[in-house]
DNA sequence: GTCTATAAGAGGATAGAC
DNA sequence: GTCTATCCTCTTATAGAC
C-alpha cells in the first residue's frame, strides 16, 4: 500500500511537470501552434510515454485550463473572504489577478473557434465546476457592486462578467510590454484602471456609499 | 490594348472574389484553421489555379489584411473631414465601427503569436502604409482629445490606441451575440460604452468641453 | 490560367519491445 | 511506463497536361 502510495506521487509529480510545461507552452504559442512533440520534448520524455498520461491532445490542454481554473477559483474564494473589501474591489482584484497572470506568461489560451476542443472542456466535471463557482461568486458581486453604486445597473451582469473574463485574453498588455517602454507593474494599472473605470457609473463616479470611503 | 486591360478587369474581379472568401474565412476559423483547400472549394476553383494568384498562404492572408485596413483607412478619412465632430467622436466612431465590423463577422483574425506571418505583413508596403496613416490620424485625435479633457490625461497616447484597436479582437460582442438575448446593435452599444467611458477623465466625465468647472 | 495528380512534410497518434 | 520506430491523415505547395 505504501508503495502504491509512491509510486501515485511520483506519477503525480511528472503530471504536474507535464501540465506546467503544456501551460507555459499554451500561453507562448497557443493550442495550433504547441506540438505534442515540443511538449514531450520540454518535459524530457519519450511522446508515446505523454500520451500515456494524457491519451490526446485535447485533454492536455484540458489539464493546462483546469490547472488554471483552480487556481483562479482558489484566488477568488479567498476574496470571498475579505468582509471589508467591496464587491467592487472584489471584482477589481480578479481582473487584476488575470491581467498578471497573462503578462506574466502563464495564461493559457485556446481558440475560440475550435468546437471539438470547447467539448471536450465543457465535458470535463472539474473544468466546468470550478467555473460554475467562479462565476457564482462573480456574478453576485457584480450585482452587489450595481446596488452599491459602484458598476452602472444599466449593464446586464452578463455584459460584465464577460469584460472581467475577457481580460485574460487582453492583447493590450502584451502589446504594451513589446514596446519595452514601461513597467509590468505600470501596465497592469493602466489597463486595470480603463476597464474598471467603464465599468462604473457615468455621472457618479466617485461617490462614496453610505459607510465605507476611500475606495480606489 | 483594350483586351490586356479586359483581361485585367477579370483578373481584378476574380482576385476580389477570393480575397472575400479569405476575409470570410479568417473572420470565421482564424489563421491556422483555414485550410486552402477551403479557400479553393469557397472561390469554386482548383487549388493549383489559387496558387497562381496568390503565391502561398501567408499573402493570401496578407491580402485580406490589406483589404480590411484599406476599407479602415477610408472610414478614418472620412472622419477626418468631420470639423464639427469632436476629437473624441471621431475615435468613438472607429471604435463602433471596428466592434460593428467584428460582429458582422467580416474581421479576419490573424494569430497573434505566428511571427512568420507577421513578417510577412511588414514586409507588405500597401499594409504598412495603410497602418501608418490610420494610426498618425488616431494619434493626433487621442491627443486633441486629451486637451479637450475627453480623455484622461495620465494615459499615454500609445496605451489609448492600442485600447482602441484591440476591440477588433474583442471576444465579448462575439460571446454575447452567442447569448442570443441581445441585438448587435445593443452589444455594441455597451461594449462601445463601456470602452470609452473607460478612457474618459475619472472625475468630470459627463462635462461639456468649452467650459469645464465641475468639480476639478 | 485552369485543371488533375502528386510530391513533401508536419504533426497527432499507436505498435511493440523492454 | 518508458522507449524507438512507424503509421496515417491532413495540408501546403508544385508538376505537367491542356
Amino acid at each position: 500500500m505504501a508503495k502504491l502510495s509512491f509510486k501515485e506521487q511520483i506519477l503525480r509529480v511528472r503530471e504536474d511537470a507535464i501540465i506546467a510545461s503544456v501551460n507555459r507552452l499554451l500561453a507562448d504559442k497557443g493550442y495550433d501552434l504547441m506540438t505534442v512533440d515540443e511538449v514531450a520534448a520540454e518535459v524530457g520524455i519519450a511522446k508515446a510515454s505523454l500520451y500515456k498520461h494524457f491519451p490526446s491532445k485535447e485533454t492536455l490542454a484540458a489539464a493546462a485550463m483546469v490547472r488554471l481554473l483552480q487556481r483562479a477559483l482558489a484566488f477568488v474564494e479567498q476574496q470571498a473572504g475579505l468582509p471589508e473589501l467591496s464587491a467592487f474591489g472584489k471584482l477589481r482584484a480578479v481582473t487584476r489577478w488575470l491581467l498578471e497572470i497573462q503578462l506574466a506568461g502563464e495564461m493559457p489560451t485556446l481558440p475560440a473557434q475550435n468546437s471539438s476542443l470547447r467539448a471536450a472542456l465543457m465535458a470535463d466535471r472539474k473544468y466546468m465546476d470550478a467555473l460554475m463557482l467562479a462565476s457564482d461568486h462573480l456574478g453576485h458581486w457584480i450585482v452587489q457592486a450595481q446596488t452599491d453604486g459602484d458598476i452602472d445597473p444599466q449593464f446586464p451582469p452578463e455584459v460584465v462578467l464577460y469584460t472581467v473574463f475577457a481580460r485574460a485574453c487582453d492583447p493590450v498588455p502584451g502589446f504594451l510590454k513589446a514596446g519595452e517602454k514601461f513597467s509590468d507593474e505600470q501596465i497592469v494599472d493602466w489597463v486595470l484602471s480603463i476597464c474598471m473605470r467603464g465599468l462604473q457609473p457615468a455621472k457618479a463616479q466617485n461617490n462614496a456609499r453610505p459607510g465605507k470611503t476611500l475606495r480606489d
